[in-house]
DNA sequence: GCCAGGATCGTCT
DNA sequence: GACGATCCTGGCG
């Protein structure tokens, strides 16, 4: 993945069309891809998507004032607040009108790395991204990003400039309702995810 | 290394 | 009024 690191200021960014597609899709082909907020970032190692007809999405019971951003147009963030204590950070899917979220679990960090720490409190690379609330502490992104373009600055998403990591799909995480459902993708043996795959 | 428990608050019933 | 798409710490092996 290293390639990716070196390369990828200067690698064009994902577009809205990216995001238009199947969330599974769009889950799968983020991983290996860059993500940017600010002067910070890292590959994405981890996500997990949540589609509309999944009990464990937030648009599962229809539009609400927190959802409402699920079933707009995508390429948007849709940020919200987990146990009180986390923002947790998802790139919206499908078209609009389509529900759909892929929620950022892990990245490996490559751009940043002393501001990461900082705002972490915490020098191990290893463990300044590996999980949801992690990574947007280290970033720096709170609720009030909600709804922001995920392909305008400060973000900037670019995609894969080496070649597509071996990724594992497997049961999401930290959920009770349809976790056993292959959502969750990895790359491979990464030291950067929240959870090592089991292995199959 | 593993596990139990606490922090903390917006959202929806 | 209950419940999280989580993280960190401390206790115990």
């Amino acid at each position: 993945l290293s390639g990716n690191a070196v390369t990828a200021l200067d690698a064009p960014a994902l577009d809205i069309g990216f995001f238009a597609r199947s969330v599974h899709d769009v889950a799968r082909d983020l991983i290996g891809c860059t993500l940017i907020y600010g002067q910070s970032g890292g590959v994405i190692v981890e996500t997990e998507s949540y589609a509309r007809d999944d009990p464990a999405c937030h648009a599962y019971n229809g539009p609400t004032p927190r959802s409402s951003i699920l079933f707009g147009p995508p390429g948007r963030a849709y940020v919200y607040l987990s146990y009180g204590i986390h923002s947790l950070l998802n790139a919206v899917a499908e078209t609009d009108g389509e529900p759909g979220a892929v929620l950022i679990r892990a990245l490996e960090p490559t751009i940043g790395l002393a501001a990461m720490i900082r705002r972490r409190k915490q020098g191990d690379v290893r463990g300044l991204c590996s999980g949801p609330g992690k990574l947007t502490e280290a970033l720096g992104i709170g609720l009030e990003v909600n709804g922001a373009a995920l392909t305008e600055p400060p973000f900037r998403i670019v995609g894969r400039t080496v070649e597509e990591p071996a990724i594992v799909a497997t049961s999401r995480i930290g959920i009770t309702k349809a976790a056993e459902r292959p959502w969750r993708f990895c790359v491979a043996g990464s030291e950067f995810v929240s959870v090592r795959p089991r292995a199959a």
